[in-house]
DNA sequence: GTCAATGTGTTGTCATGACATCTGCCCTCT
DNA sequence: AGAGGGCAGATGTCATGACAACACATTGAC
């Protein structure tokens, strides 16, 4: 067994176990690495690739952590058998929205620095009494309204506008705002709709909400946004991916 | 700084990167280590521990994967400030209730060979046509009745039994059977409860219901249980940690 | 006084080498 | 025929060394 045909170049700003990881994963969806095809051996690749071996591993690892192949001591790696659906990762749901062809507008319910309530405050570990940036929008997706999200950000971030908001998802400006997010907790739940939220998500009174509340971290460990999102249960679900190390 | 105090044993079979990341993941449970602190760098632990930059370094790789720190080329490392919390990780409902101080309790509905759904061969990716264990239960925390769990497993598992099933939840017993299972694609949604679900769950029909489909896979890759399982959204939500990298 | 260049310390990446441990298979002995 | 030992091959762990990229503080020139 040979495998896909894999080639790294060296002069790319891109870290070498990385193209490795993206063109095995390529070589998966497209469907070349078949599920339960074994994957060269760390050595055989090393080889073939002219890198070494932590580098492969490095690789092989990242694969891994996403689901998509299983690592068996003393016998191989193997592709996971049966589809592949992608994890969620560290994106925001207007990301999600446009990779997935779908046409994203928002429209933003209310933009105001406000005094931090206290439940806020000690999400985001800032001291009580505070004031902080907060945030109401209206998500729809090709149209019709699919959430209502709630967000807080500190006064010492940069000043988000209207304009960026409508355009854009929080975390891309954030981004490019120069604020790297490198983590975050969040808490999945479900509850029935209040009789306003019905009404703006277009659903009836009762109707069962999807409801995610996430602290993101930034490069710094500082919370840097703290946010109460709902779905509307009957147009979205979540993924997630677990793999054990 | 010094930072906590922390001494691998060499002789134990425990990885020495898995002592490290323990010992910090303690220390920072414990508050020896406050949010925002810094560690100390890679090479003054390596030289303190006795041991190599790439095992400390895979040692603090593990904790920014559990969302506990976060790393900063150039600057340093630090704990992500505010609380810290546990992630999901590949465990059953049955032993993050035990975990959490809770009694679970399990009463078997259903355990049978059934003719397989085509969803579920889908899922678990067997060819249409076969046969299929088929398993229901209801999943009491301290009495109450908390979740409906269906599952589906290949018949060449062992098989189960019912006494195995209301002692200990259904990973513990897979694992116990030799299965390892390595990782797992969950989608997590809600919907209204029907009216048997209801009368089960002790809710009133069109209560909100958070839902989770799971597809676990082993150590080789093979998808070894495909479960839909139904929580009352009023008892129950799900903890998510995601970082990047 | 301001700004650019430099220096220092940190994490990120990569290479090489070695040994440990586990698995599955073949082979031999009983 | 079956049980057991040994062997080969794979991943897991760990060490050492080196350079790159980046952030921040200091120094120097203008």
């Amino acid at each position: 067994m040979t495998g896909p045909e894999i080639a790294v170049d060296r002069s790319s700003p891109v870290p070498l176990y990385f193209q490795v990881a993206e063109q095995f994963a390529a070589a998966i969806q497209r469907g070349d690495l078949a599920p339960g095809d074994r994957l060269d051996s760390e050595l055989q690749l090393a080889d073939r690739l002219g890198l070494s071996r932590p580098t492969v591993r490095q690789a092989i690892q990242h694969l891994v952590d996403k689901g998509l192949i299983v690592r068996r001591r003393g016998v191989g790696t193997q592709v996971v058998r049966g589809e592949v659906r992608r994890a969620v990762e560290l994106t925001s749901l207007h990301d999600d929205l446009v990779r997935a062809g779908q046409r994203p507008s928002t429209s933003v319910l209310e933009l105001a620095t406000v005094a931090c309530p206290p439940a806020v405050a000690a999400a985001l570990g800032l001291p009580p009494g505070g004031e902080v940036q907060h945030l109401r929008r209206l998500r729809f997706s090709d149209g019709e309204p699919l959430a209502l999200m709630e967000n807080w950000l500190p006064v010492d971030l940069p000043r988000l506008t209207m304009a960026a908001l409508q355009a854009d998802g929080l975390y891309a400006i954030l981004r490019a705002g120069g604020r790297r997010i490198r983590g975050a907790h969040q808490r999945i739940g479900a509850r029935a709709a209040t009789a306003a939220e019905a009404q703006m998500l277009g659903e009836r009174r009762g109707a069962p909400l999807l409801t995610m509340t996430r602290t993101a971290y930034d490069d710094q460990g500082r919370y840097v946004e703290h946010g109460a999102h709902i779905y509307r249960a009957s147009r979205y679900s979540l993924e997630v991916t677990v793999a054990e190390r």
